[in-house]
DNA sequence: AATGAATGAGTCTTCATTCAT
DNA sequence: TATGAATGAAGACTCATTCAT
């Protein structure tokens, strides 16, 4: 019986979620170096030693976070490619996605757009294997839309998923640090704009 | 008199470039949280103390490298302005550029494209500050492209010159990434060739 | 009436004793500093908090498992007494007793002879208490010794009693420090000669 | 050049025997559980870092403290074995010294005969290694008692080591865990008495 | 200018014990 | 009786920076 309305699954426990909650809002408020264990157990109501029921350490808890944030960005993608039907519609709901995600969640922007980089190499190697879900189901558009005519051949798949990404990421954080002052999702049709004009046809 | 040929000024005692280059070897070899100041002083062969002769703090270091090494793209960039009369091969030479600095020191890469990343937000917010006057660079080639017909009008400059800088850095960082294992400036015509059909006119 | 087929005591339920045994064979396989609660009532098959309807603490415990340990020896010592005529026997059948006791339970000779040394001083003073009894019935066979003629007369008991006891303890400690790896039994009849030697007549 | 009248070796540094005789005064007077590093510094009156300087981590305080003050016992027994022409008389004064090191500093003796015992297994075996030279001079006085015919040839050295050993810990403990109401060194006759008896010839 | 010994603030994690169910 | 989720106190160690020489 694979679905049961009860569950004994760690994540499933209503104080995973608040500790992962509470995790986004004290590093966002304090910055990755000085978000101690033992503030994101006060903001999450819990006592120190109960985030060690939930997390193995620290760094379980900040891989966990962007496990379980980049899986609303990877949900949003999967709902787009099964709606879309054509790859460059897909392209722009994708990034017009990305920057609603990132503009309706304050918190969880500063988060991905800047602390979570500061973690060190085996931490970002394991964000990077999270990340992968992402661009893979980026690459689907790509050979998609080489499929269909709609981009030219002789585009080299990894490099593209590369620019693409590249720019997504560096237009959400130059907004983050330019303080979310202006409107980022609006920017999403320029964004799609230039990118697509970059590969597609004719 | 603004050329000497002694000076008092720290950055031009053989000991200060010493202590800058000892940096990128020990952050490169060690990574970021790695890098103590002893490590530093070690490698450089001067004691602890003397670091602090030459630089204010820790930081004051690693701003100072990253300084020192951005300069090397600016003058790279500058020199690329004064030669080439299409926006279209500046942007070329530019992204080659870019790639050539980073292949032929591989210490370097690593440190700006990984390790430098990990400072916490006032570190980057000051490095921010350095890179942008190789930003400002770019956007000089942007205008002249709008203003030669070269580049649509229309396009947004600011934007624009994040999606090229958001590439140009994620192919970077891919490459740091990927133990550097092809070869980087090899991709230059591809990424060129994308980006410019994304912005030029026609 | 002092025996009942059945019993309130709570040293006569079995999960008295289950947890006592579950800490012998916890504190054997992973050392006094590694065993903790927790891991002594999965092995006992309890709730960790089942424990403390049995115990006081975890001090408790563990002098619980040297009392119940001890009362072997004792028993085995007072049998001794009641079967043997002459104090040199008596003294060769308890140093026999002492290893044959140890060389049946290997985890017991871990316990007593290592693990439980780890202790600090109060539960140490604890343990000395409960170690008089067996003690006392040294110093029996050693009064008797005297009296029969057997012993010389101006021996000091209690100085006797430890040169007896550190040579035991001492000879035991060893062997399970060798990892149990000879005969400890048939290391008896050399002990006792000297022993003996030491302290009887003519 | 070995022997020069200056050092930089940190044994011969003054803080490091600070620190080592610090250490002693805190274990005996808190026990070694106690015994945090920060109570040992302010008793040296050093930084906390700077036992660092001088020690890898806790244990090494520890490891240095029983080899700094073991060498006064194996010292004394070189010197005995050199002025003594019978095994006999080498052993008295063998737990007469024994006894009188003890007996002069009672910090000592409680740190060697109760505190050190609650190590973990690690530094345990850690301290027989060191133990190791005390027992091989002690293996040395048996020997050539041997050799001289003044004592019985059939015994077992290594169990007549363990017998002479534990007779002298099991005594030293006793008088220490007694709080050392009693004169130790007054015990020594009696002491050698016995273990002579056992072991001598005719 | 240069040295390097000394400083001391700051934090993750474990685990005995409790108590609501 | 029995459970086991939750608690929270406690401590070794690092390293940027200083300052007497």
């Amino acid at each position: 019986m694979l679905n049961r309305w009860w569950s004994k699954l760690k994540k499933d426990k209503p104080k995973y979620r608040q500790i992962i909650d509470a995790a986004v809002i004290v590093i966002a408020d304090n910055g990755y170096h000085q978000a101690q264990v033992s503030k994101i157990a006060k903001q999450a109501g819990v006592a120190d030693g109960t985030i060690y029921l939930y997390f193995k350490n620290k760094e379980d808890i900040l891989i966990s976070v962007f496990q379980e944030k980049m899986s609303v960005f990877v949900e949003n993608l999967q709902k787009i490619l099964k709606e879309s039907t054509q790859a460059s519609e897909m392209l722009y709901r994708m990034i017009e996605g990305h920057f609603k995600v990132l503009s309706e969640d304050h918190h969880l922007a500063i988060v991905t757009q800047l602390e979570l980089r500061q973690s060190n190499k085996d931490l970002r190697l394991k964000i990077n294997a999270i990340l992968k879900e992402y661009l893979d189901l980026l690459d689907e558009i790509l050979k998609k839309g080489i499929q269909d005519g709609e981009f030219v051949e002789d585009i080299d798949i990894r490099l593209t998923r590369q620019v693409i990404f590249g720019t997504i990421d560096e237009v959400s954080t130059t907004w983050v640090m330019k303080e979310q002052k202006y409107d980022l999702v609006a920017m999403a049709p320029s964004v799609h704009q230039i990118l697509l004009k970059g590969i597609q046809r004719g």
